[in-house]
DNA sequence: TTATATTAGTTTCAAATGAAACTAATTTCA
DNA sequence: TGAAATTAGTTTCATTTGAAACTAATATAA
C-alpha cells in the first residue's frame, strides 16, 4: 500500500506569507481555471479562442469598430486584435471594409454568420458566469462586482 | 488637429453581452494588470519571476517540500515548478536534497541566501497587496476573500 | 522473483505571446 | 510645398507556456 505523502510542517516564522490569503494569488488562480474552462468550450463548441470570443463579443456590442475601438473595448493588445480579426475573417465570422476617409482605418464587422455564431455563444457565455456565481447572493455579486472595477482602476494606477 | 476618433455607435440588440459586466472578462482584466505589475517588481528588484516567487514563497512556508508538495501549494504545473526550481537553484535561492527512503524525491528548501531574499520580498508583495486594497473596506476585504475562495472552489466543479 | 503499472520529475516540441521593428497613410510644421 | 513626426495596423522574432513524451525509481501483482 501506498502512503499518502504528509504535508511537510509549517514554517512557524510569523512573517512567512501566505499565498492562499494573498490577493494576487488568489485572482490568478480563479483566473486561470475561470479561462481554461471556457477557452475549452469556446473552441470545442465554436472553434474559436477567447482573444477571439473577445472580438466578436465587443463587435456585436459596438458594430463597425476599428481595430483600435476593438483594443479599447476588449483589453486586448494590438498585435492580439490584428491576429484575431485575421482568423476570423479566415473564419467568415468578420469582415473588414476600409475607411474611404482614412485609408489607415478598416471598419470591422460581424458578417452574418458572425452574427448567428455570436448570438449561440451568448447564452452559453452568461450560462457559465451565472452556474459560476450562482452560490454567492445577489448583495456579493453587486459587491464583487464594484469591488472588481474599483480594484482595477487602482491597479492601473500604481 | 486631428480628431479625437468616435466609438462607434451602441448595438440597440437586447441580446448583445456587455465585456465590461462579464465576470470573466472581469477578472482577467484586473489579473492580467495586477500580474504585469508585480512581475516588473520581482524583476526589476529581485530577478525573478511570478513562478520562481511563488515557488519561493511555497518554500518559506513549508520548508523541505517536495516538488509535488510545492506544485500543491502554488497552483502551478509541475513542469513550472521543475523549470522554476531549477533557474533558483542556479541563482543560489534554493537547494535540492535527495530523499534517501525514496530517491525519486529531492526535499527542496531555501538556501540562507533565498531566505534573506525571501525576507526582503514578503514585505514588498505584502506592501503592494495593501496599496491595491487601500480604497476598499474591511467589510468588503473579508468578503472579497470569502468570495474568491467560493469561486475558485465552484470553478474547480464546473 | 520478474514483468507491469505507477509515481516523481525533466525534457521536448509546437503553439501562444508580446515587444520591437516595420509598412502604409496621414498630419504637422518649417 | 515637402521633410519629419504621428498614427493604424501587421509582421518578425525571441521568450513563455504546457501537453505529451520521456527517464528513473518504486510499488504491485502474476
Amino acid at each position: 500500500m501506498n502512503e499518502i505523502p504528509r504535508n511537510p510542517p509549517r514554517n512557524p516564522d510569523e512573517d512567512a506569507l501566505d499565498l492562499e490569503t494573498f490577493f494576487p494569488y488568489q485572482i490568478t488562480v480563479l483566473t486561470k481555471q475561470v479561462s481554461n474552462s471556457l477557452a475549452k468550450t469556446y473552441v470545442d463548441r465554436f472553434g474559436i479562442t477567447i482573444p477571439e470570443w473577445r472580438v466578436m463579443a465587443a463587435l456585436g456590442r459596438y458594430p463597425n469598430a476599428t481595430a483600435s475601438h476593438v483594443v479599447r473595448h476588449t483589453g486586448l493588445d494590438k498585435v492580439q486584435v490584428s491576429r484575431a480579426v485575421a482568423l476570423l475573417a479566415d473564419k467568415g465570422h468578420v469582415a473588414r471594409r476600409p475607411d474611404p476617409e482614412d485609408r489607415r482605418n478598416a471598419f470591422i464587422n460581424l458578417t452574418t454568420r458572425g452574427r448567428t455564431t455570436y448570438r449561440e455563444i451568448v447564452p452559453v457565455a452568461r450560462a457559465y458566469e451565472e452556474r459560476l456565481l450562482a452560490t454567492i447572493t445577489p448583495e456579493q455579486r453587486r459587491m464583487l462586482n464594484a469591488v472588481l472595477d474599483e480594484l482595477t482602476a487602482r491597479a492601473e494606477e500604481l
